[in-house]
DNA sequence: CTTTATGCATAGCAACGCTAGGTAATCTCA
DNA sequence: TGAGATTACCTAGCGTTGCTATGCATAAAG
């Protein structure tokens, strides 16, 4: 699928994947993939400039980690303000998901023969 | 609400509101905010663009009308493939929203990357 | 060793809804 | 009758924002 269709949901489902726990950049990608049955696969492109995005409004704080491996990772965590926006995001997918409803409702080709 | 969340759904909301029989844009505009309960009150330099990227799309076919009053209007119309086209998009639609849904509502035991 | 996967970063592009501006006829109501 | 609101259409250009393309670097797999 895919097309414009996650313009301004991008944030929220970032929040959401980081939602169960801390994450960094590439597991947050494999987390929304998993999460979202393959339907998101969301490339790097996408995904990294959006945590800079989310920790600059404070919605995210992110640590240095080293792995046992020797590898370098940033890892991102929620702060309590990115919880709070997540809630709020949420609430407005419901809206915004009951609107489309609606209007998707009524427009049945095949109707439900009650 | 509102940000720039129903980018990739509008050509999917206007088809909605045709589905119910012809309109002009003025009134899929009113059709739309209706359906949706108040919460899409789109500007009309969203609609008619909209209606005439669909119309050249070949899922719109339109005719002017000059009601009893002497009004002129631009009265669209599904065509068969905007018909088929708002099946398609519907079951898009699903699976986009089930995406989202899944990634509101998915949470497991967290695995810790470090 | 070569390939694949992991992991981060960003400049510039492209899509697309919206703002802001215009035109014009009809309706309402004092 | 006149003013304002409503109906009704149109479009150039803007701004936001996700994505492409690209680069760098290390670790695991073959």
């Amino acid at each position: 699928m895919e097309g414009e269709m996650l313009k301004g949901h991008l944030d929220m489902i970032v929040l959401a994947a980081l939602s169960a726990g801390p994450a960094h950049g590439y597991a947050v990608i494999e987390e929304i993939k998993r999460r979202s049955a393959g339907a998101f696969e969301l490339p790097e492109g996408t995904i990294y400039p959006a945590l800079h995005r989310l920790e600059h409004a404070g919605l995210l704080a992110s640590r240095w980690v080293t792995t046992d491996s020797g590898r370098r990772r940033r890892v991102y965590a929620l702060t309590r303000r990115g919880q709070r926006a997540l809630a709020e995001q949420r609430a407005i997918w419901e809206q915004f998901s009951d609107a489309v409803g609606g209007l998707l409702k009524g427009s049945r080709p095949w109707k439900n023969p009650a």
